[in-house]
RNA sequence: GCAGGGAUAGUGAAGCGGUCAAACACGGCAGACUGUAAAUCUGCUGGCAUAUGCCUUCGGGGGUUCGAAUCCCUCUCCCUGCA
């Protein structure tokens, strides 16, 4: 079969969004929807049960991870990375172009992927300040976060690792910039992601043509757009990469909620109308998700729900709460009696309050399970919203509730 | 009973004449986290005041000293030897 197939099937008056169907390998994705992440082929804390009970339909790993912890060839050996994870729906693999960033410039100057800790007090940076990756035309030269050692990634290398590892979905090894960065760097960076994007292509057809040649399935590829917060530079990447042959686009270097209606808006007016939009990184709160639909988005991943029930906060459809503050110590109902979820049918806030104070890791399983069917939920609500033309009434409920305070 | 040692904030534990409202750890209270170097990080944690500040603390009582958690006397309790 071809690698990927993408039907729109609905479409919202008026707006960029749509409502479709991903079809891989590995079965469909209902869009909008939200990709799990699974950065070490594993969502922290849940298992492939958990995943598919709360309605996940596909995970995105990474490949700079992998490629370090165990190996491409590993999970090669293994069947891939659906195999090798007992995860038989989707899979998407990021390119390993955010540890660019994450393990280079922004170590440099001191922020963090959030670009409003600018202080260069907080998070991440104080983690260690050591710059461990170094950025050329040809490639980049990361030391590894856990021994040490020197790996060099280029375009055809991510495509050669991301093969072996053997998603459905690849993303074209990019190089993302901060908010912050200068705009000559913005261009360079940008540049050369397109000759990156280029190079990917090249390398990444020689390998399908490979997997054809052994009856196996052509794995598909996103290019990625970058350009920063310039309206001209992004809607030139995005010119430029949906002019090739890519199956899809990945919206790259989005950082705060409030460039989706500007950024993102930019990029998916300028890209092809018929193939499938990835926001990368983005898509934690009821704002992004909304306006990233508004915006002409099909998939989401992010972080953020699975870290943030790791630390002890989960999602209500009336904003976020702490689950650790004292006020729920004696709080016998479930984080939100509208929740659906396993977390919220059998236990109660009381409860997970103990598990985190305990430190017990079923804390963390119990708040991820939760979090992550809020927000896998929520962009299936507003998929359904989408259909029966219900979407801003939807939009205007949950800004009512989720933000009101 | 005799001889030593010890009692410090919620807990453990530094400090042994002024720079001590008292290190540090834990605990407690709150906050942050958006292609995961994140089960992590940050702030506060005697009382009052937004701040330089003021007030009450280092087992109890009494002294010495300009000044005491720090020195002396005494009481109480604990621990270790010897009876």
């Amino acid at each position: 079969m071809k690698a990927l197939d993408f039907v729109i099937s609905d479409r919202l008056p008026g707006t960029l969004a749509r409502a479709g169907e991903i079809t891989t390998a590995h079965g469909t994705i209902r869009t909008p929807a939200f990709i799990v992440g699974g950065t070490k082929a594993t969502v922290k804390a849940l298992t492939p049960a958990h995943i598919e009970e709360l309605g996940g339909q596909a995970v995105l790993a990474n490949t700079y991870h992998l490629m370090l912890q165990p190996g491409a060839a590993t999970i090669q050996q293994a069947g891939g990375l659906g195999a090798f994870m007992h995860w038989s729906k989707p899979t998407f693999t990021d390119s390993g172009g955010f540890q660019v960033f994450s393990l280079g410039m922004a170590y440099k100057k001191g922020i963090d992927a959030t670009s409003h800790s600018t202080k260069g007090d907080s998070t991440l940076a104080t983690h260690n300040a050591q710059q461990l990756a170094t950025v050329t035309d040809e490639g980049v030269t990361f030391r590894s976060h856990l021994d040490g050692s020197t790996h060099h990634l280029t375009p055809e290398r991510s495509m050669e690792l991301q093969h072996a590892i053997g998603a459905d979905i690849h993303m074209a090894f990019d190089e993302l910039t901060s908010p912050l960065a200068a705009p000559d760097y913005v261009r360079r960076a940008m540049d050369r992601t397109h000759a990156w994007a280029e190079r990917c292509l090249t390398r990444h057809a020689e390998l399908n043509t490979e997997h054809v040649k052994d009856g196996q399935n052509e794995q598909a590829l996103y290019g990625v757009v970058q350009g920063a917060r310039d309206e001209s530079m992004r809607r030139e990447s995005a010119q430029f990469l949906g002019s090739r042959e890519f199956d899809g686009f990945g919206i790259g270097g989005v950082f705060e909620p409030d460039e989706i209606s500007s950024v993102v808006r930019w990029v998916t007016e300028t890209l092809p109308d018929d193939k499938p939009r990835h926001l990368l990184g983005m898509g934690a709160q009821p704002a992004d998700l909304f306006l990233g639909v508004e915006y002409g988005i099909d998939t989401f991943d992010c972080v953020a729900p699975t870290r943030q029930a790791r630390n002890a906060a989960v999602y209500t459809p009336d904003g976020r709460i702490n689950i650790l503050n004292a006020k729920f110590k004696v709080d016998f109902s479930p984080i939100s009696s509208e929740c659906g979820c396993y977390t919220c049918q059998n236990f109660t806030k009381a409860y997970l309050h103990h598990l985190f104070k305990a430190d017990e890791m079923l804390g963390a399983t119990l708040a991820s399970i939760h979090n992550e069917y809020f927000v896998v939920h929520l962009v299936d609500a507003i998929r359904d919203s989408l259909i029966h033309g219900t979407f801003f009434e939807l939009k205007a409920q949950w800004f009512e509730r989720y933000y009101k305070t």
